[in-house]
DNA sequence: GCCAACGTTGGC
DNA sequence: GCCAACGTTGGC
């Protein structure tokens, strides 16, 4: 089993509306770049564990954990003219854009700030995606070693 | 609002 | 294939 992170603005959707919606499950939708893309069409399987990080906020960091419940399949706003993801270049008989299906494992009871994270950088945490300079991605791969000492900074 | 860093596009 | 221009991300 692998371990990820997933970012989305909390103003957009966060762990609170996640927690809200039927059976606590949603569709990943609009991710628009190749890398994260292919985690989530190659890489990302059934039962994997996601940390669900909340990104351009006051308080950046990560709100819980996520559980993959559907494998990637093709995102549907990519054909819709009025979806704001919507693009033209996605054939649906070649879909060029995928999502999966995510279900609200945990809510943390304090999110794990970035500037937590961060202090661990030089150590624990050296190497995380999340951590690079200038990292974008909206989906990026997490170590096991990585996960469990995040998530011991949860408790 | 600013700006650094990055991915993508398109001219050549 | 190179690279400048552009749009976007995301922390501060």
């Amino acid at each position: 089993m692998a371990y990820w992170l997933m970012k989305s603005e909390p103003d957009v959707f966060g762990i609170d509306d996640l927690a809200k919606r039927p059976g606590k499950t949603t569709h990943w939708d609009g991710v628009r770049n190749f890398q994260a893309r292919n985690f989530m069409r190659d890489g990302m399987r059934r039962g994997d564990l996601a940390f669900f990080y909340h990104s351009s906020c006051d308080e950046p960091g990560i709100a819980g954990i996520v559980k993959i419940v559907k494998e990637g399949y093709p995102d549907r706003t990519a054909f819709d003219k009025d979806d704001p993801h919507f693009d033209a270049d996605s054939d649906p008989e070649k879909p060029r854009w995928y999502m999966v299906d995510v279900k609200l494992e945990r809510k943390f009871r304090r999110t794990i700030t970035l500037a937590t994270l961060r202090e661990h950088e030089q150590r624990a945490l050296k190497g995380l995606a999340l951590l690079k300079r200038g990292n974008r991605l909206s989906i990026t791969p997490v170590g096991a070693a990585h996960w469990k000492f995040i998530l011991d900074l949860a408790e």
